[in-house]
Order: C-alpha cells, then sequence, then structure tokens
RNA sequence: GGGCGGUUAGCUCAGCUGGUUAGAGCGCACGCCUGAUAAGCGUGAGGUCGGUGGUUCAAGUCCACUACCGCCCA
C-alpha cells in the first residue's frame, strides 16, 4: 500500500498548492465560458471558526471549482463583516463601559480603535482553517466593511435611496432599558425574563351611539335588538399595562371572531368576545346575560371615549378630544381590525398605546393614527395627575382615577413573564423612538416578483420562509444608536428643517470646503465634520446603520462602486464600475438558513430597489449543525465539535465529504466524529484502495498508459466500465449542474463501489498473471482511464485526494498535462459510449450473482469447492440475453461448472402471479381486490405459457369475463425444489448442490494453493519471486496434488512440485480429509 | 402566539407524480474469500414509517387534528 494517512497526504498537497500557486494559477486558467459570479458572505473574524463554518465553506467552495474546471472563470474574493454589536459587546465588556447613556468624544475614539483591533482578534485562525480545509478564497484581496472605501459606497447606495425617496424618518419600538434609555439588543433581553405579578386591568370604554357602524344597527335589528335601549353600551378592553392608558389611541378587536353583546347588573351594556363570556362570569362574579352577537368585522370604525380623554388635547395631537379627519373619519379612539388579537386571554378587545409596542404602532400606520407619548424615553409619565412617576409605578393612581370615573369594570393580577434589564434591574420599556427607515414595503410587489426568478435550495424556502417575509414586508429600520458602524451620511441644520444626504467623500468636501481624503469616516471623527449650508450649521445625525445594509451592500462595496443617480460611474470610478458589472448579480451563495432575514434578505432587498432584479441566481440555504443527540453546539453545553481536530484525525476530505453526502443540504445535520470516519472508511478508502491496487500492479507491469487499444477493441468487461465511466460523468455533471452536490456525491459513491467490488474483483487476474498482452493492456487502460475520470470528478468534492491521485496517476507518465487536477478540463460525455443494452445486461448479471452468494451462504458449501450447476433468471428479455452473454462470468464469479439460463415459461421454473397494479388500478378501480383474488387462484405455469405467448390473460369475475393484457400481470419466478436457492423481484438464482469426488479435490486444491501462498507472503516473496517446492501428503490432499498438482504450481509461480522430504521454509496442514506439508524455496 | 422545516431499523439517512414484500450505509451476529490482505465480500437479525382520524380498490406518501424537536419572528 501507498499513502494511506489522508491528514498527512492533505498536507503535502497543500504544500504543492502554495509552492505552485495553484490557486493563483486556477484564476488565469482559460475561461471560454465567462465569469461565474460567486459572492462571499462575509463572517466575522472575531469569533473562532468553527464546524458549522466548515460547512458553508464546503458548499462554498464546490462550486467554484466545479465551474472553474468546466472553463468558467470565479473571482473568489474574500470578505470580512467587522462592524456591529457583537463586537461592540466584547469591546464593553473589555472596557467596561456598561450602561452608560452616552460617551464622550474622547470615550468613542478609545471605543472605536478597540473595536477595530478586536475585528481581527481570531483572524490567523480564519486564515489557517480556511486554507486547511481546502476551501479556495483570495483573502489577500478581502474586502473588509469598515475600510472607508467600503464606507463609501455604502454612503452612495444610500443617497441613490435618499434622492428617489425611499429613505424616511419615522417612529419604531425598540427595548430600552428605562432611567438610561439604552436601546437593548434581543440577546439582552432574552436573559432577563422573570416571573412577575401585573395588574390585569378590565377598563369600559364607552362607545358613541351615533357613531355606531350600519352594518351592527342591521345585525342587532336582526336579533330584535334596539340600540337605544342598551344602557351605557362600552366595549370592555382589557390590559396588563394601566399606564400605558392615557396613551391609548385605538382598541382592537380580531374581525373574524365573535363579540356578544352581553348585559352586567352593574354596569349596563358591555361588548366583548363571546369566548370570554365564561370566563368574566367567574371572575367578576356576576350573572351576564347575553342578549346578541356580532362580528368583529362589524365594528370597525365605532368611536369611543377613552378613559383619559384629556391626554389627547394636553399633548397637542388634537385640538378637541373626537376630532375628525378630513374624511369624516376619526383621528382616534374607535375600534381598529387586527388579527393578532386574541380571547385565550382578557376580553378579546386589545388596547392599543403605539408608542408601546411594535405590532400597536404598525397598526396606527394601517390607521393613519397619531401617537401619544404618555411617557418619555426615561419612563417618566408626562401626563395625567401621575406625571413624573416612573411608569410602572403610576398603575395604582392611575387605577383609582378610572374608579372614580366610573370606567373601571374589573381590576385584579396577572402572573406572566416580563423581561428585565440585568444591570439596571428595572423592567424593559419597549418604546417608539425615531428612526431611519427605508420604505421597502413600497416595493412589496417587487421583492416578491424578483425572488420568483431565483432558484431556492431547498426549494420550500422560496415561498415559505423567505417568501412569506417578503409579503408580509414592513419598513427596514437601518439606523442604530451605537458606535462601531457604518455613520449615517445624514447631516440636519441646527433648526431640525433641512437634512442633506451625502454620497461620497468628494461632496463631503466640497461642502466642508476642504479635503477630506484622509479622515477616518467611523464615530467620533465623522461627528466632527459640519458645514454652513444656506446660513444655517449642519451635523450629522448620530446613529449608524444596520450592519445587514453593510452585507447586503457587499456586490458593489467589494469594488468600491460609485456612480450617479442614473448608475453611471463618477469620475474615475470607471474601473470599479466596469468590475462591479462583471460581477453582478451573483451566480450563487450559499448560507445557512438564519440568513434568509439577514444576509440573503438584504442582498435581495438592495438589488430589487435600485436594480429592479434580484441579487442571486442560485442560493443554497444551509441547515444548522448539531450534535449527536440533535442538540445545538454551544460552547456552555461543552458540546461542540472543533474542525480542526478533525482535520488532523481523519483529514478535511473526509470532513467535507461527509457534510455533502451525509444528508440534504437543507437539513437539519447530526454531526458526530463517528460519521466522519465513516466517510473516510467508505468512499475514500475504497477509492484509495482501488488506486493502490492499480497502482501495485502497474509498477511491475509497466503498461502504456498514452497508448491505449481503442474502445471497440476491448473486452466486454472493459466496455461495461467504460459506459459506466461515461454515464457517471453525465450524472454528476447533471447533479452539479442542478447544485446538487449530495446527489453528484452518492453517484460517486455507487460508481467506485462497482469498480471496486465488480470490476476489480472480477478482473483481478487480467493485472496480475496475463501473457494475453493486449488484453493486460486493455485492463490497465480500462481501469486507468474510470479512476481518472472519478478522479477529475471528485475534484471539487474532495479536493486533496483528487489532487493526490491526479500527480500519481496522470502527471507521472504525462507531463504535459495540466500541472493540478485543478487546472484540468471537466470531463465531457462521450454518449456513443453509453451501450444502454450493455448496461442493463450487467445489472442483471450483478443482481443475479448477488442472489447466487446468498444461496451459497445458506447451503453451507464454500464457494472454494465447485458446484455442477446453477439455473438464474430475470425478469426481462433483455435482462435474460445479459445472462447468457455473460455466463462465464457468472460460473467463474460462483465457482460453478455449468450456467443455465432459464426463460419464461420454462419447466424448471413456477412462478408468483402478481398484478400490475399502477396498470389495474387506474382501469379496474373498486374490482381490483377481486381481480387480484382472481389470480392467485390461477395456475402460475398456465399463466406463464399464456403469457409467453403473448396472449392476454381470461378471468372469471363475478359472472363476468375480463382479458387482462400480458402487461397487466407480473411473474416472479420462485425457488424451485431441491436448490439453494434465492429469488427478489423475479430475478433468481438456484444452485445445485452435489458434491462429487472430482470436484471436492478441485475444492481442496484451491486450500493448498492458499497454503502454498500464504507460505510466501510469510517468507517476505514478491509476488513475482519463483519458487521450488517439495511435500509429503496423504489422503484426500494427496489425490489432490496429483490431479490438481500443475494447477497448483501455475498458481504458485512454483517451477518445480516434488515429493519427498519438504526443505525451506516449511507450511502445513491436517484435517478429516488428509494431511499436507509442503517446503518452500526460492527459485 | 405566528411562519417554516423535521419525526422511517440501534445510529446517520433515502423513499419520484399514492401501487406489489418500506430501502442504503454504519454498527451488531454469523459466515466467505485469501496475489487489493493491519484489506475485501456475503448473509442474517432489527421497522406499530411520532400519534389519532379521514379520503381511496390501495397511504410512509394526500387531507385534518395532535405530540415532540429545531430555526426564524412576535
Amino acid at each position: 500500500m501507498t499513502e494511506t494517512n489522508f491528514p498527512k497526504l492533505e498536507e503535502a498537497v497543500l504544500a504543492f498548492w502554495r509552492e505552485n500557486q495553484i490557486f493563483a494559477k486556477s484564476d488565469r486558467k482559460s475561461a471560454p465560458k465567462g465569469e461565474f459570479v460567486f459572492y462571499e458572505g462575509p463572517p466575522t473574524a472575531n469569533g473562532k471558526p468553527a464546524m458549522h463554518h466548515v460547512l458553508a465553506r464546503s458548499f462554498k467552495d464546490i462550486f467554484p471549482r466545479y465551474k472553474t474546471m468546466q472553463g468558467y472563470h470565479v473571482t473568489r474574493k474574500g470578505g470580512w463583516d467587522t462592524h456591529g454589536l457583537p463586537v461592540e459587546i466584547a469591546v464593553e465588556k473589555k472596557l467596561g463601559v456598561l450602561g452608560r447613556k452616552a460617551l464622550n468624544h474622547q470615550e468613542i475614539a478609545e471605543f472605536t480603535k478597540q473595536c477595530r483591533e478586536w475585528v481581527f482578534a481570531n483572524i490567523e485562525d480564519w486564515n489557517y482553517f480556511t486554507e486547511r480545509m481546502g476551501m479556495w478564497l483570495d483573502l489577500e484581496n478581502a474586502y473588509v466593511t469598515y475600510h472607508n472605501s467600503y464606507i463609501e459606497s455604502v454612503w452612495n447606495l444610500l443617497k441613490r435611496m435618499w434622492d428617489k425617496g425611499m429613505v424616511v424618518q419615522d417612529y419604531k419600538v425598540v427595548p430600552l432599558s428605562p432611567r438610561i434609555s439604552t436601546t437593548l439588543s434581543q440577546n439582552e433581553i432574552a436573559d432577563g425574563y422573570r416571573e412577575v405579578d401585573d395588574p390585569s386591568v378590565y377598563v369600559r370604554f364607552p362607545l358613541k351611539l351615533e357613531t355606531t357602524p350600519p352594518a351592527v344597527r342591521e345585525k342587532l335589528q336582526a336579533q330584535g335588538v334596539r340600540l337605544e335601549d342598551l344602557e351605557n353600551l362600552a366595549i370592555l378592553v382589557w390590559t396588563t399595562t394601566p399606564w400605558t392608558l392615557p396613551s391609548n389611541t385605538m382598541a382592537a378587536v380580531n374581525p373574524a371572531m365573535d363579540y356578544a353583546v352581553v348585559r352586567s347588573p352593574s354596569v349596563g351594556h358591555l361588548i366583548f368576545a363571546t369566548e370570554a363570556v365564561e370566563r368574566l362570569k367567574e371572575l367578576h362574579k356576576e350573572e351576564l346575560e347575553v342578549i346578541a352577537h356580532l362580528k368583529g368585522a362589524d365594528l370597525e370604525w365605532w368611536e369611543y371615549t377613552p378613559p383619559f380623554p384629556e391626554v389627547c388635547v394636553e399633548l397637542g395631537v388634537v385640538q378637541q378630544q373626537g376630532e375628525k379627519r378630513p374624511d369624516g373619519k376619526p383621528v382616534m379612539h374607535f375600534i381598529a381590525l387586527a388579527d393578532f388579537v386574541s380571547a385565550e386571554d382578557g376580553s378579546g378587545i386589545a388596547h392599543e398605546a403605539p408608542v408601546y409596542g411594535a405590532e400597536d404602532l404598525e397598526l396606527a400606520r394601517q390607521y393613519g393614527t397619531p401617537l401619544l407619548f404618555g411617557t418619555n424615553e426615561y419612563g417618566l409619565m408626562q401626563v395625567t395627575d401621575e406625571r413624573g412617576k416612573f411608569f410602572k409605578d403610576a398603575d395604582k393612581g392611575l387605577i383609582r382615577i378610572m374608579k372614580e370615573r366610573g370606567v373601571l369594570y374589573h381590576a385584579g393580577q396577572i402572573r406572566h413573564r416580563y423581561p428585565f434589564h440585568d444591570r439596571t434591574g428595572d423592567p424593559i420599556l419597549y418604546f417608539a423612538k425615531p428612526s431611519w427607515y427605508i420604505k421597502t414595503s413600497n416595493f412589496r410587489q417587487a421583492l416578491y416578483d424578483n425572488n420568483e426568478k431565483i432558484h431556492w435550495i431547498p426549494e420550500h424556502i422560496k415561498h415559505g420562509r423567505f417568501g412569506n417575509w417578503l409579503k408580509d414586508n414592513v419598513d427596514w429600520a437601518i439606523s442604530r444608536e451605537r458606535y462601531w458602524g457604518t455613520p449615517l451620511p445624514f447631516w440636519v441644520s441646527e433648526d431640525g428643517s433641512e437634512y442633506i444626504c451625502v454620497g461620497s467623500v468628494r461632496e463631503l468636501s466640497e461642502l466642508v470646503g476642504r479635503d477630506l481624503s484622509d479622515v477616518d469616516l467611523h464615530r467620533p471623527y465623522v461627528d466632527e465634520i459640519t458645514f454652513v449650508k444656506n446660513g444655517k450649521t449642519f451635523r450629522r445625525v448620530p446613529e449608524v446603520l444596520d450592519v445587514w445594509f453593510d452585507s447586503g451592500a457587499m456586490p458593489y462595496a467589494q469594488w468600491h462602486l460609485m456612480v450617479d443617480q442614473d448608475g453611471k460611474p463618477l469620475p474615475g470610478f470607471e474601473a470599479n464600475f466596469e468590475l462591479w458589472r462583471k460581477h453582478f448579480p451573483a451566480d450563487y451563495i450559499c448560507e445557512a438558513i438564519d440568513q434568509t432575514r439577514g444576509w440573503f434578505y438584504s442582498l435581495h432587498a438592495i438589488s430589487t430597489l435600485l436594480y429592479d432584479q434580484p441579487c442571486f441566481k442560485n442560493v443554497i440555504c444551509l441547515g444548522h449543525l448539531v450534535d449527536e443527540k440533535g442538540h445545538k453546539m454551544s460552547k456552555s453545553k461543552g458540546n461542540v465539535v472543533e474542525p480542526l481536530p478533525m482535520f488532523d484525525k481523519y483529514g478535511a476530505d473526509a470532513v467535507r465529504w461527509y457534510l455533502f453526502t451525509g444528508s440534504e443540504p437543507g437539513e437539519q445535520k447530526r454531526f458526530s466524529e463517528r460519521l466522519v470516519q465513516e466517510a473516510q472508511r467508505g468512499f475514500l478508502g475504497t477509492l484509495w484502495n482501488v488506486y493502490s491496487f492499480f497502482v501495485l500492479y502497474a509498477n511491475l507491469d509497466r503498461p502504456n498508459l498514452n497508448q491505449r487499444p481503442a474502445v471497440q477493441d476491448r473486452p466486454e468487461m472493459d466496455r461495461w466500465l467504460v459506459a459506466r465511466q461515461q454515464q457517471l460523468i453525465q450524472q454528476v455533471t447533471a447533479a452539479l449542474d442542478a447544485y446538487d452536490a449530495r446527489g453528484g456525491g452518492k453517484a460517486l459513491e455507487q460508481f467506485v463501489e462497482e469498480l471496486s467490488n465488480w470490476y476489480v474483483r472480477r478482473n483481478r487476474r487480467r493485472f496480475w498473471k496475463n501473457d494475453d498482452t493486449t488484453d493486460r493492456e486493455s485492463a490497465y487502460a480500462t481501469l486507468w482511464e474510470a479512476l481518472v475520470t472519478v478522479t477529475q470528478l471528485a475534484a471539487p468534492f474532495t479536493p486533496f485526494i483528487a489532487e493526490a491521485l491526479w500527480q500519481n496517476l496522470v502527471r507521472s507518465i504525462q507531463p504535459e498535462a495540466p500541472e493540478s487536477v485543478h487546472l484540468s478540463d471537466w470531463p465531457q460525455v462521450n454518449s456513443d459510449l453509453i451501450d444502454s443494452t450493455l448496461l442493463t445486461q450487467m445489472g442483471a448479471v450483478v443482481k443475479v450473482v448477488g442472489l447466487a452468494r446468498g444461496a451459497r451462504a445458506t447451503s453451507g458449501i464454500k464457494t472454494r469447492i465447485p458446484l455442477p450447476r446453477v439455473l438464474v433468471t430475470a425478469p426481462s428479455e433483455a435482462e435474460l440475453a445479459g445472462l447468457r452473454r455473460f455466463a462465464d462470468e457468472i460460473a467463474e464469479e460462483l465457482n460453478v461448472k455449468q450456467v443455465e439460463v432459464l426463460g419464461l415459461g420454462e419447466e424448471l421454473l413456477t412462478y408468483r402471479v402478481l398484478p400490475n397494479l399502477p396498470l389495474l388500478g387506474k382501469k379496474y378501480g373498486k374490482r381490483v381486490p377481486a381481480i387480484r383474488a382472481a389470480l392467485a387462484e390461477l395456475d402460475s405455469q398456465m399463466v406463464a405459457q399464456t403469457l409467453k405467448a403473448g396472449r392476454g390473460l381470461s378471468l372469471e369475475l363475478e359472472g363476468e369475463r375480463i382479458v387482462l393484457e400480458p402487461a397487466e400481470v407480473l411473474l416472479e419466478a420462485l425457488s424451485p425444489e431441491g436448490f439453494a436457492a434465492q429469488e427478489e423481484g423475479g430475478y433468481m438464482a438456484a444452485l445445485e448442490v452435489r458434491l462429487d469426488e472430482d470436484l471436492l479435490l478441485e475444492g481442496l486444491s484451491r486450500d493448498l494453493i492458499r497454503l502454498v501462498q500464504q507460505a510466501r507472503k510469510d517468507m517476505g516473496l514478491n509476488v513475482s519471486d519463483r519458487i521450488r517446492l517439495t511435500y509429503q501428503a496423504d489422503g484426500k490432499y494427496a489425490q489432490s496434488l496429483a490431479k490438481f498438482g500443475s494447477r497448483l504450481q501455475e498458481e504458485t509461480l512454483a517451477l518445480s512440485l516434488e515429493p519427498g522430504e519438504p526443505a525451506g521454509f516449511i507450511t502445513e496442514l491436517s484435517d478429516e480429509e488428509g494431511s499436507v506439508k509442503f517446503g518452500l524455496s526460492k527459485a
């Protein structure tokens, strides 16, 4: 065996690539098919590379390698995502600036400096890891999102959107830590949930009868209820946050739900969800009588008096309570419809204070209602007698006021989970803050239509996770009150009346009146840049950009694209423009499934808004890696599998192979070391074995592989392998064209399995003892071609082993061949060589041999002992022809003297008669069971004769006669009596188990051959060394030697075989058949 | 609470538009082979296809409900 230490082999290949700059050369490989565009979704280099990065990078690597071999050029520009919260949090921890409300200039400078350093904390690990796993990526020219050039391109994109009116300022509900008014991230909140008791209050909102919707009037009338008779009619609204009630602008009902008009002895008439009636009875301990039913949808626009009507005037939002809009609709304080309202808790009518909830704010947008800020952003009440109190402390007082006003129906408590801020201990305040938005919702249709043009893997993401998300698209909030990010290029005048969006450094320089080319565009430096225009001083807005915009901008910013409103390059940026144009849109991108709302979306949104086209044509959306038990890998659980030890132990190829073929790419994958080991032993091991076999004998025989016999002159067995190999090229090419790595891998695996266990196994002798030179040369040629083809086809999957094989198989004998397998051209299918008849026939042979081996096993007679006869059959005429054609192969493989191929209707065979259900079901439907029963009754020989003659089968069915077409009946051969047989699906092999003296002696001779061969090996002889044999034998062994001695000599390369006292190396055997003792000496 | 995906042998996974006895690899047990040999091959055991109900001549596959796991969102 040659080198089998895969990790060591991989290191050698890496050295080879490095020394000979193979990656750089692949960049210059001729590319008649043009550019295949790949985008690297930028990882962050502050963390360590983990196994899921191997997954993504493997899939990112395989298709560019494939396309390069196919004759495309692939630019593999790396990239790093460098801004954002994770970096800031890490640095905050380090610097200890926790929960500070605002940093001063000096502090920001220190902070962003630290961020910049921290970003590449693990860059060395990343560079090493990427190379080691065999991913070719240009890391030297990687784009970096914090570079000034990158930021400038992002500004350019924003400016174009700004000029098109796509950028607006609006409110966004964010989680705040009150008192310090710091925006928190989801992660910071996730840990802070606590069980707490909060108020649960039911409040009456009296309805204004003059605004009753017509649908309500009609329905009440139909149910015999007069509106005027309803006393104190009010909706019953539920909330757990009384402090938000002063900010109430709407009450929401679910349009699909049932609502009841209920009479309460204590307060008059109430409307709330029918589902809640029983609960309220229980809760408030009073008898409630349902007198009418309404649908939620009926109630829209019905106006009510809120519990704190004075607030809206007090805040100056309207002139007077109950004000109308120009179209006659109320400005606020009416019933709105919302799908999110449920009746599982409360009354089924939700109180809407849009300032304090994201869904509520969205509803306010839909209905165009203004906002009432009952608190400020520090959580202090701004209105009512509770003014100045911390919001949670205002509940009691507000409840008292409502009681006095007679609108409180019921006040209780509820235990639920509510988030708190760890560091301050305060409850989280969800609060609407002004924020910058991109109006993506205006492009909902375009976003959706462009998505139709994308090929998603897996398919369901397209209309599922991603499509649904686009359908419900809301505006993209792009501003963050942070420090380390692309600063928003918006400058606002001191009076707040005018905004200027800056689209380039040059533009900013002109506004300021000095050259800013060397200024760091980050905070705090950019904050110092002010200018005067129209007599007003402009300062930058404080926010930075959402990092997802950074990453979504990479198609443009990685080339420092700078264009004007018409998309034409700005002066001096013509070359950048050409680079961009050559690389837009992407043919292929790949990331894990969590990117649907991250990178996939940001790419798609930006390209749709600015170019109205998708940004990528094909996308593989990977499932997550979990541990052996299906749990998420996390450091705290200690179940993380590190990639580098896997590479060191099994090699990167093994890991890659497992990731490609282990399961569908979109599925969640359970990862374990064992599976990598399996991949190594399976595909890689088998391939390597075949290769070793080839090398072992090729080194002895030195066949001339540069002058190979024509395919048509080769034996059938070789032509079969050639056909199979062409079929493989077809399969792998089709699979990779469809971005189906798994399909391609499975085809390769299947081929290598057949190559090893059928072709090599069957043809071994042609390599090691074959005086027929033509035949030997043919075998070498055929096996060599198959290995070379597999090497090339496997190159994108397992680049290391493929390279090693290429160097040894091809480069060693063809110095003019491409220097690396990755610089070679993808194999082309020669369909003339796909002999499908031959493939079908050989398929039947393999099948039947498999069955016969099973039969051998059950018979208990070792393969070594020849048997006189095997009967075989197959379900189709084409396959029977194959069995006849390859009868010799079958005989040899099974060690039987005679192969008898049985056709349809022969006497030795009996059959199982089966209905062809797919055909019969369509034709006869309900009568299928009866037909089935009738068929079972028939004599199978008769049926076989009938079908053999090509006649239909006539059946008596409940007095009716029907005739089944031959194709509607299936026959499966059964094992005949008295044979060791196996059958399956119409294939059958039956061994005649009859031992005679001759066959036994022949079988024993094989034992003797094996004995001598083992001795040769123990002596340390070469396979080609000649020997001399002396022996003593008795019993059956003596007979066997007498009869088959010459064969023994032949097989063991013995020049002589003499009876007498054994001399030299001694080996012996003794059992019930007799005994034998050999002496071997080297000739 | 909503959306999407998953649940098939001890493990990792296939099962196309419904159709005959639900497959593969690994592991396990037993055996074979012995000039690919610290390899190779075969056979066997092992399955209520998460559960319930429905549609159908026929359901792992279609429909409804449901349980559990995962991801995203709220």
